[in-house]
DNA sequence: TCCCTTATTGATAATGGTTTTCATTATCAA
DNA sequence: TTGATAATGAAAACCATTATCAATAAGGGA
């Protein structure tokens, strides 16, 4: 499989949707590939800046509500009052499933892929049992721990 | 165990926590227990205000805050722009522990208890491998599943 | 390649849930 | 009962997100 191909992979998503593929939201996927960290609208209104300085915010939350249900990117709220977006893992991302720890004192999020596997497992049967019960088609899911993290606890 | 003493039991929490007995703090505890949905702060403002006229809405979010801090009530986000609160099944308060079921599209939640012996069990495996690992003072955790409930498929 | 329709965009105002401010009131230890 | 101070209500401030609107750009068809 070519490079140019693997980049291109979403326009194709994005049309299928009866998106139009512009600068920007390739600009904004791009800063979501390019990192494994959780990014807020801003995060990612100051990165793509660089690029693409005239872009304005307004398109950053508009792009993101799209890959959002479009699926390709998951919205967190980790309780500090703003979202933080990810890219889910894809042909072009090679990142493991993960999921979160978040310190309620300082807000830090770990991002943690141990015993992942036996989650997903549980996660599946889950989704199984419950889809056919309660009649849900189930998209995603969330699993995220919240405490003290070792900074905080010593202090 | 008289009723005097289950009536109160939140007060010792609250005055070992260096906090203050008020009847706004009674009220609005009193008003997440009697109930089993997921209010948002204006609900149990609306709520409270029959029996507690003059309260204000700064109130309910200031006593929230300290609840959820002293860990007798769960903060959750469903989406929606609006925070929900749910008390945290306690001595006073005869609820399962349960997981959420939301619509993306309509906003709808679900409880589900079904499956949950299994995900507890295996929460418990994985956050004592994760406090451990992290050095992380687990306190509670979520998980939710985001799909499209049977209502909004069908239309 | 050039149009033409219309989705998209940037700038900005508006929205609305939540937090802060501050003077007043209530709690509770002494 | 009293005094120190935590808690409260009303209102303003905050701030992430959304809506508005005129200008621009994507892309199907000629």
């Amino acid at each position: 499989m070519g490079r140019g191909r693997r980049d291109l992979w979403w326009q194709g998503r994005l049309r299928g949707c009866g998106y139009r593929v512009t600068a920007g939201r390739e600009i904004i996927l791009d800063a979501l590939t390019k990192t494994d960290k959780h990014l807020s609208a801003e995060d990612i209104y100051l990165a793509v800046r660089k690029a693409c300085p005239g872009i304005g915010l307004a398109t950053i939350y508009r792009t993101l509500e799209i890959l959002v249900e479009m699926g390709l990117v998951f919205k967190f709220d980790f309780g500090d009052g703003r979202a933080r977006y990810e890219l889910v893992e894809g042909p072009n991302k090679e990142v493991a499933h993960h999921h979160h720890l978040v310190c309620t004192n300082c807000k830090r999020v770990i991002d943690y892929t141990d015993f992942i596997e036996d989650e997903i497992e549980l996660l599946a049967k889950t989704e199984k049992g419950l889809s056919k019960k309660y009649n849900f088609d189930i998209k995603n899911h969330v699993i995220q721990f919240y405490g003290i993290c070792g900074n905080c606890s010593t202090k």
